[in-house]
DNA sequence: TCTGGGGTCCTAGGACCC
DNA sequence: TCTGGGGTCCTAGGACCC
């Protein structure tokens, strides 16, 4: 569309612990947590816990392990991504029947576009149409960009509506930490405290040409854009393009032999090429990388004679770039990735 | 707290070419 | 023999997001 009046940002809360409640209605008021194949006691994280379980602490990304210790109690369920792609199908398809432009942004996300004098009741209609069609309740952001909407839906969170403007911007934002823009993460957070910057007025504040000196011709003055609100007001319905395919796995027991190592990266190309194939495009480049204990992540790739989706030269690609590396450490995770 | 899986984009150095 | 500057591709790694 056109610029739009308005940006929703539409959030569905606790999703997928949503989904699992819905299909195992005597969970709800439980604190439950969904991760890996269920069993606390393996190698895998939250991926997320219902409300509940949040009272004790437990949050996406923790180790299963780590939930199990701060709540002995909680319902340990298994990640079914099948269930939850299509639960995500029909949230999008009933916000697609409202008249505003929808761009999907993840599962359980989506930017609306929409021409609208009154942005509060179109975001309770949104509310109503999902949990008319779904039974799942979600949060509207309300912005005059993607950003602003974005921010705002973490302040209506759960299942309320937030207005994050130009208007108030500077009022809700000044005095939060940098990490609260959408954008800067944990080791950029540090990077700025470092330089004397931590609240968003410090960033908006700073100079950017000091910024590119030290996060990069375009990685610097943008943090401080985002200081300011500033953000994206495109919204766009096209359907997703992925630029890569990816498989990965952490083994319960780290791998040394080489026969094994080798054996398992035939089994992802093998995985990856299927994912090509259903692209219907070749791969122009492969991708393999290595998580070698305790935690050093490494990577190697390179790029195909002839862009490919024939299973048998992505396999040879990827064990020819798999010999590429020191194999002096044991092996607790490995990944094939293909690059259109 | 012994740290998943699937993605995107940016940076920077070297190769290579004109 | 020594030397420009620009453009593009390849590769590895970092950071972020859901």
């Amino acid at each position: 569309m056109s610029t739009p009046d308005w940006v929703l940002h539409v959030d569905l809360d606790q999703f997928i612990a949503a989904v699992e409640v819905a299909r195992h209605p005597e969970l709800r008021g439980l604190p439950v947590v969904v991760g890996g194949n269920g069993d606390p006691t393996e190698r895998a994280v939250v991926a997320t816990a219902t409300y509940e379980a949040r009272e004790f602490g437990i949050h996406s990304g923790m180790p299963l392990r780590t939930a199990a210790k701060r709540c002995p109690d909680a319902v340990f369920l298994p990640h079914d991504r099948l269930a939850y792609e299509e639960v995500s199908e029909h949230v999008m398809a009933a916000l697609r029947e409202l008249p505003v432009v929808v761009e999907v942004v993840g599962w359980d996300e989506a930017f609306l576009g929409a021409h609208t004098d009154d942005p509060e009741a179109l975001a309770r209609e949104v509310q109503r149409k999902v949990h008319d069609d779904t039974g799942l309740s979600c949060t509207v952001g309300i912005g005059d960009n993607k950003l602003r909407a974005k921010i705002a839906t973490g302040f209506g969170k759960p299942a309320g509506i937030f207005r994050l403007t130009r208007a108030n911007w500077v009022t809700v934002m000044a005095t939060r930490p940098v990490d609260a823009l959408w954008g800067i993460g944990a080791r950029t957070t540090k990077k700025l405290n470092e330089l004397g910057i931590t609240t968003v007025t410090d960033l908006a504040r700073a100079d950017p040409q000091d910024l590119a000196t030290r996060f990069g011709p375009n990685m610097g003055p943008w943090y401080r854009n985002l200081a300011l609100g500033a953000g994206d007001t495109h919204v766009d319905a096209t359907p997703y393009v992925a630029k890569s395919r990816s498989r990965e796995v952490t083994f319960q027991q780290n791998l040394t032999d080489r026969t094994e190592i080798a054996a398992h990266v035939v089994e992802l190309a093998h995985r990856v090429a299927q994912d090509v194939a259903a692209e219907g495009r070749p791969a122009a480049r492969i991708a393999v990388k290595v998580r070698f204990a305790p935690f050093i992540t490494l990577s190697r790739s390179m790029t195909l004679p002839a862009p490919t989706s024939d299973p048998t030269e992505i396999e040879r690609a990827a064990l020819d770039v798999l010999d590429r590396f020191d194999h002096t450490r044991p092996i607790r995770l490995l990944g094939v990735r293909a690059e259109f």
